[in-house]
DNA sequence: TGATTTTGTGTAAGCGTTTACACAATATTA
DNA sequence: TAATATTGTGTAAACGCTTACACAAAATCA
């Protein structure tokens, strides 16, 4: 532990505390000469300044807390390299938390940062709006953004110090199916996990899809499940009276696992059945044939938000609320 | 914010802040009945301590740092996952920083971690060992490791106040090569990076086992590159003379490359050649045919890791300081 | 030149805890 | 019952910084 303070130092430099502080600080009120002195002695002496005694004068010590349900998903864990970078680069530390997908272990996961300090806290992964399915509550985001600003990655929530980015999941699956529909298609499965806003979202997408294109959607036709490729490949299995000549699955893990039972039951893809996944991850080049999908732009939608953050916290007033980017799809060999 | 502090849980209570600071810590000399009242005032209030100012006195918020080359990286960020989590059980919070590959950039994200004074450091992926090859140079955990107690996930490094734990590498590798050989295979193609410590393991374990089945090892059998499917299936097809019959990889990902080349060529999986990589990542169960894979066991080496930071942090002497776990295989469709 | 502003620095009061030490009240012992 | 040990509580001194305020010295102005 570096065990000299503030004091040592300004004894090695004959100056006063304050002027020391006033030097860590780049507070201009110091002469260039005394500046120099007293940059010195912190830089012979190894000297760093203790963080808790900082943090207790000046209320912050520059972290935000990142919680996010799950590390180990692809999606995510880019998301947390993407902000981690951006927040790395304007002097920012994280504290990560990993709180599961139960909207309790969530409100406890926050409040433990809340503890902590941070500065700032960001949300990723969708998170039920709330509005229409009040067995999803979101009050545990408005009640931390009483105390910080709480930035939430694909989720919507309206509410004061609250700030979104997202991608626009609503058109992507939209344009996608209207697109496979176009192509010839007339009985396309949808897999969807059923956690999230954004799979909200995108199911009224499709389904909006299906009814401009005048398509029944029939129930049969519209799957809950996971994003475990083997979870997947089961239940259709079990489900095997289902008939569809195409899959528009939200996750990339699920259209794999309908890659897989395509091939189980000899289909030709993307001849007789084609497939669409989501999140462009890198599962993506694995499957053969590679698996098309929706790119929605994480990078992007990170560095907006932390470019927000920063502005907030910095004070900076009518940061915008909510900012929404287009997704693209990405054509590979499973679709047409 | 919180703004009420212990001084107004004091008044509140009619007892001193020293009491009710006794309660907060679990401090045994307090009274059942002034520890009811003081508690009580606590739910209340929805008092919170402050930590900036319990980091001051104590030296120490309950947090760990972990260190990581790069979170979008499926072993790193199941890793990652695993350490929160049994981290969380016991009341700490983690510090999260990627710091790419370069040792230079380790040590400054290591520097930086420190002066947030973590209880303790983890640092995920293997590290050179710096014997034998002087330009990799792990003086940086030597110095974290002057501060507080530093663990090393796959990493072998020597010194005081470092812990080590990981999987037998050298054997992993050496085994399957061994049995690779044994069923009839004569010209295996090691693919590996070169930048860890246990790469060299790998490497080592692969070296021996062909020696023991008196094989030679040409250069051009042994490929260094890196994890991108993409880059090692274009790799291969750049060096299209290469005749082999197997491939070991030392990771998922590049496994999957081979996979592709042989795909590519019209070689069938496993009769012409059969693979097997490295992880037992998510990746696996994507391929068609799936990928057989070592499994180095990323649950039980983090729990090993966190279960000795506990016993080091509540200071506990001579606990282990490497901790090294077999590797299992996990056969699969690419592997006869 | 004296009055006034500017510049650089120091003094000291927080910030909200923990904890060593002191001490009264109570329980135990001879 | 007096002497002693135990228990519970309070007082006050850290912990290492930031920053409002004060003030001397230097620069500017009339």
């Amino acid at each position: 532990m570096s065990n000299i303070n503030i004091y040592d130092i300004a004894k090695m430099t004959g100056v006063s505390i304050a002027t020391v502080s006033r030097v860590l600080n780049g507070s201009e009120k110091v002469s260039e000469k005394t500046r120099l002195k007293v940059m010195e002695a912190i830089k012979q002496s190894g000297y760093t300044p203790n963080v808790f005694a900082r943090g207790l004068g000046m209320n912050t010590m520059q972290t935000v807390g990142i919680m996010v349900p799950s590390i180990a998903d692809l999606y995510m864990s880019s998301a947390v390299a993407f902000l981690e970078d951006a927040l790395h680069r304007i002097g920012y530390e994280c504290i990560l938390s990993c709180s599961g997908f139960k909207a309790e272990d969530k409100a406890s996961h926050l409040q433990m940062l809340l503890t902590k300090r941070v500065d700032a806290m960001i949300l990723v992964g969708s998170t039920y709006a709330g509005s229409g399915d009040e067995s999803h509550n979101t009050d545990y985001i408005r009640t931390a953004a009483g105390e910080v600003p709480v930035f939430l990655i694909n989720g919507l929530v309206e509410g004061d110090n609250i700030y979104c980015s997202a991608t626009d999941d609503y058109q992507a699956v939209y344009d996608v199916t209207e697109r496979i529909i176009r192509s010839g298609r007339k009985a396309p499965l949808f897999l969807t996990d059923s956690r999230s806003y954004s799979a909200v979202r995108k199911k009224q997408g499709f389904n909006n899809a299906m009814k401009a294109a005048g398509l029944k959607t029939p129930a049969k036709l519209s799957i809950h499940t996971t994003n475990d490729v083997t979870v997947v490949r089961e239940l259709l299995h079990k489900r095997g009276e289902i008939d569809f000549d195409s899959v528009i699955a939200t996750d990339d893990g699920m259209a794999i696992g309908a890659i897989k039972y395509a091939k189980d039951k000899g289909l030709r893809i993307p001849e007789d059945v084609c497939i669409v996944g989501y999140n462009n991850s890198a599962l993506c080049c694995c499957t053969d044939p590679e698996l098309a999908s929706i790119d929605n732009h994480v990078e992007a939608v990170c560095h907006s938000t932390v470019d927000r953050l920063q502005r907030v916290l910095s004070g900076e007033q009518d940061v915008e609320r909510l900012v929404m980017l287009d997704c693209s799809l990405v054509e590979r060999e499973t679709l047409v």
